[in-house]
DNA sequence: TCATATTTTTTAACAATGTTAAATTCGAGT
DNA sequence: ACTCGAATTTAACATTGTTAAAAAATATGA
């Protein structure tokens, strides 16, 4: 066999027990949720030692920082097919603002994740400049299509950057609050008020 | 010496030895940060053995939450401060918001233990009903002169209600990302975007 | 003052966490 | 069969929050 072969067999083979554990990780994750998904638990689950873990990842955290990678990456997907099926700008930026809103609504584990990593994550070992950049990077993908439209309604691309931003940490505090129970009130939900604010900043760009 | 005296002393002395605990934990956290101030080293820095703090308090949770509650009495005392000098309804809006906002900022430390703890915050021994209610009836007495000047300002009582919450959840997004690096964008600050959210909120009051 | 309760603090341990180094097993290539 | 390297386990470490039991300190009553 030529040195490649074996060479592109054995990392096939080495991402397969990676995807395995990664596996495992979701697995426990949602079943247990963050706090439930320790190491030992993840090991576990993929039927492996604690330690042997260390030989496929580099820590626990780039564990979790995958599985949020691709956590975003099906975000992106659900803002993506809800926009597909728009057909005016302004359809398109209420769609994806309330498809980013309402995947983290349905996919609640996904929410903890990601406000565990990006807050900072754990002590020594914490996240690394590389993967936060890239994790970052991924999430401004994952929210282009609001800056598309934005734009597409008229802003600057600067400005357009700006609401998305805004529309993100709006969409940010109301998940926390609801998602922490803090938000109960006269039957209004904070769905209600994410849709409010969508259509306030459509208004405000509309009116310019 | 009777007996309600001896009671009486004994009681502030026992108050005395909690407000120490409470200062070295106010020392560490702001020394060391969240992550820094663990059981021990609060016990440390006030000359306890860690065991020793349960004698005080239930719980590391039971002390973070302590901690807590004089900063939002903190939080309070600087929005109300801020409003006094107000002369309409809709600087006091303004002021109130911005307050709030403002503390924060300035703050690093104290929202890390707000995210924190309104988070959840640790496993077995997890801030309990009572201690969330009362820590979330704080929070809301501080947010109070929000809901005031929206109903000076002619909302229904609901729907000033609604306005407080919506404002709290905006400032709680741009503070997560502005405190964890995720804003940094054509020199607008995330103040910008907070004083312009709250501006876009009273132009709409006045516009009905 | 002495003995006795009571309150406060320490000592010593537990279980669980993430992580690491050394030893071991496993598997393919020669 | 042997060897070399990759993969995994074993066993430990340090750190965390927490608890039970022993000890010390303090107050109480005679």
């Amino acid at each position: 066999m030529a040195g490649a072969q074996r060479f592109e067999r054995k990392q096939a083979v080495s991402d397969h027990k990676r995807a395995l554990i990664l596996d495992a990780a979701r697995k426990v994750f949602e079943q247990e949720g963050l706090d439930g998904a320790s190491l030992r638990a993840i090991a576990a689950e993929a039927g492996y030692t604690p330690a042997a873990l260390y030989f496929h990842f580099d820590s626990k955290e780039a564990i979790y920082a995958e599985v949020l990678r691709v956590s975003i990456a099906r975000l992106q997907e659900e803002v993506e097919r809800a926009v597909a099926k728009t057909r005016s700008p302004a359809e398109k930026l209420r769609a994806a603002a309330m498809a980013f809103f309402d995947f983290y609504t349905e996919n609640p584990r996904d929410l903890d994740l990601g406000f565990y990593l990006f807050r900072g994550g754990m002590k020594p070992h914490g996240l690394g400049k590389e993967r936060d950049k890239q994790l970052n990077a991924a999430l401004a993908s994952a929210l282009q299509s609001i800056s598309d439209a934005a734009e597409e309604l008229g802003a600057k691309r600067e400005d357009a950057r700006m609401l998305t931003v805004d529309t993100f940490a709006h969409a940010a505090g109301l998940l926390l609050l609801a998602h922490t129970h803090r938000i109960r009130m006269f039957g209004a939900s904070a769905r209600d008020l994410m849709e409010q604010y969508v259509e306030d900043r459509i208004a405000r760009m509309r009116g310019r």
